[in-house]
DNA sequence: ACAAATTATGAACCTGATTCAAAAAATGAT
DNA sequence: ATCATTTTTTGAATCAGGTTCATAATTTGT
């Protein structure tokens, strides 16, 4: 009796059209100007269908959030594979999320109204859980890469648990995605190049933590060889700017 | 003909009325239940009149930002007139954001809402205007302290602006007060006092970046000496947890 | 004390999210 | 293939809350 299964499929399929609608309509007319009924519209199925999948707009933000994230976790993990020392691969995880921005330029900044209270608190608590869920693999990912330092004596953890380790380079990208999508902030600041000197900025981090080997921040050609290095290596099919 | 000026006085101290107003039902129901309706009964005023002041709901949510952003720099002001290293002042600056946060619990909630294109852009062009204005100040203050550290030769600006080598601690700050905003995100990796972590990473950074002298950011017992030394001296009336 | 100008009021309006009764489609037993 | 039953879809109606604006109240100036 394979209907059922089918229909199943159908309906997971359907719900990744309205996300992927809203998706587009976000990158077209902006978070701002997002209607639940033009999401419906775009997909040809009335509003009550859409409902059927997502219980509030709030509800279809955090989906739309976490499968991003999802897409997110993959660059993630191919990071992880590479064959680098622990020290390029952490340095690695940031260059992810600045490829991961190219191709999907609405994430962090749906992330952060997403992530919200007004808007985590009106979704539903299924999925928040789902969405706390599939940030799981994220947190330990970096936690292991962190043990691994650790354990290789790249690192030393100096009384902090793995993530609180990570906590440092994580609070300096999610804190520069933040600033990037802050209007008027970069302008103002006269900062042109924020993603760049995000990585000169975890880079001092990892320095600072005494995460080997040292790296030079300043060293604008050695930068660019990691980076490369890593987009030949890892990201062979992506824009790695 | 202090008529007008009373008058003046009055209208301002209204918009503050508001915004305290506003202020508090944020702390007791929250952002997501914020209604305009609400502000002006709490204040015996009509609607109608709110709207003289705010040309909408999000214009409100934008300038209290704005007014606690004031407050907020009353404090980093008193840092910097510190009569201390300009290490200990640049590590003062996020202590000082960890007491703002005890004064204002909803504030980096409400920045982070706030700043989000969805509110940013619906408030007035003018508003915002002021909120850039309002922010400026800030970063003039952090930037002159990186200036000053490298005149005295605490620090090596290595090619980067004193805005762009800001950046660093502003991004572990900000990154910070956003996971500590983010709903189940401290539970699930189990991390117990972010704040504290968040000043270790600002000292890991501020290593990293070779801002003399260097300190030990695993030694717990001189962490709080700063801490108290920098309430003592600076914050004497606040509370400092 | 009065006309003109300013300001405050709140019911009505409007937008867009959400619901739900009715219609359509799918299922499954005969 | 037919029909009763169940499931799904539909979109007009409802609802909530932000916003407006004609009217009322107040202030100002003479």
């Amino acid at each position: 009796m394979g209907t059922k299964e089918r229909r199943q499929r159908e309906i997971a399929d359907r719900e990744l059209l309205f996300l992927e609608a809203a998706r587009d309509l976000i990158r077209q007319d902006g978070l701002l100007n997002l209607a639940m009924a033009r999401i419906a519209d775009r997909c040809d199925y009335a509003v009550g269908t859409l409902y059927q999948h997502f219980c509030s707009k709030e509800d279809l933000l955090i989906a739309l959030a976490t499968i991003n994230e999802q897409n997110r976790l993959d660059l993630l993990r191919q990071v992880m594979a590479w064959d680098a020392p622990t020290r390029d691969r952490m340095a690695g995880l940031a260059v992810a999320d600045t490829v991961f921005v190219r191709r999907y330029p609405e994430h962090f900044r749906l992330v952060q109204f997403a992530y919200t209270e007004v808007i985590w608190g009106a979704a539903s608590a299924e999925r928040r859980r789902q969405s706390l869920e599939a940030g799981k693999p994220i947190g330990e990912l970096v936690a292991a890469l962190v043990t691994e330092a650790v354990e290789r004596g790249d690192l030393e953890a100096q009384g902090l648990k793995p993530n609180e380790v990570a906590m440092g380079p994580w609070s300096v990208t999610l804190g520069t995605h933040n600033l990037v999508h802050t209007e008027g902030v970069l302008e103002q600041y006269d900062i042109r190049d924020p993603y760049r000197l995000m990585l000169r900025h975890v880079h001092s981090m990892l320095n600072g933590l005494g995460w080997k080997p040292y790296f030079d921040p300043s060293d604008d050609a050695a930068l660019d060889r990691k980076i490369e290095q890593l987009c030949s290596e890892v990201f062979h099919d992506l824009d790695c700017g």
